[in-house]
DNA sequence: TGTAATATTCAGTACATACTGAAAATTATA
DNA sequence: TATAATTTTCAGTATGTACTGAATATTACA
């Protein structure tokens, strides 16, 4: 293995905790994701993500449907071949982060409804109140958010 | 059981359940958390908390010790009793929060060595940096927010 | 010191999840 | 149809984690 390729390995292997740490996805899956965000090329079938990962066929079928499923991973067929081919969705990561973040809000409604359970008393519902504060916070401060820059659309080059 | 009781252990249950799916915090300590926002008085032992929840007092002492490393929870001692009392961090949201988008924002670091070791073909770097942009928004559009409303320092009540 | 109350540790159990090899199903052509 | 390549499913294994009861340690006071 050449240092190119043992630095790129060690790359998908940080990349990859990031994603099982923050986004609790499996093992494989994370190396998945992360082997398709550098691989060259881009596009590439289970059997090239298997053996450059390192894992079982019968894993990438599990993982490739699991990443499809949660919006990471687009699948292609191409005419008259058996093989699927993997790509990451460069929309994938914006779309993530922002479902991500939807979901810490959806906080303020379970604080909102505890206020309304603990009664009236300010004193009573203020450790409540701090924490709707902070979801709320969160909540519009995304929503009034431009958003980060794109690029055109020209894709890939398989 | 009143019916105002029951409602407050289904409360607990639905902000435990937020507490384990986005935060990775396990069921009982989940339980704990919750059961600390809404309580009355804010303030309660071990003893107490495990009967409210119906959890072994094992449990507790684990959770407890989970939940004050996290910085969710504080405890607290009173002169001449063994009892050790526990109480929410009313600063604990927002301090988790912002960790958790810091840690989001450590990809950012990880797609910018990806680059490198991808070389300077923008073609082969596309995924990364689009990926690289999002992160890096993310990390700006919260380092330039005014953060949540805040309240007087009047504490409790026990 | 002793003793009663509380807190913590620890071994064991139960449960859930990731992964693989082997079998079955699908797909593209002859 | 048959057959060769690939994908998917599934049973079984291995691993990790949450939780509890019982034992141990700590604490407050007589």
């Amino acid at each position: 293995m050449t240092d190119d390729q043992e630095r790129t390995l060690e790359w998908v292997e940080r990349a990859a905790a990031f994603c099982m740490d923050e986004y609790a996805v499996p093992p494989i899956a994370g190396r998945v994701l992360a082997w398709l965000m550098i691989c060259d090329p881009p596009e590439q079938s289970a059997g090239q993500i298997a053996e450059a990962i390192g894992a079982s066929r019968a894993s990438l079928a599990t993982s490739m449907r699991l990443l499809i499923d949660a919006g990471f991973v687009r699948r292609r067929t191409r005419p008259g071949q058996k093989t699927h081919y993997y790509q990451v969705d460069d929309d994938a990561w914006e779309r993530v982060v922002r479902r991500r973040v939807a979901g810490l809000a959806a906080f303020r409604e379970i604080t909102a409804q505890g206020m309304e359970l603990a009664g009236p008393d300010p004193a009573r519902t203020r450790r409540l109140r701090v924490a709707h504060n902070v979801f709320d916070w969160m909540d519009k401060a995304f929503a009034s958010m431009p958003g980060p820059q794109h690029e055109g659309g020209e894709a890939d080059g398989a």
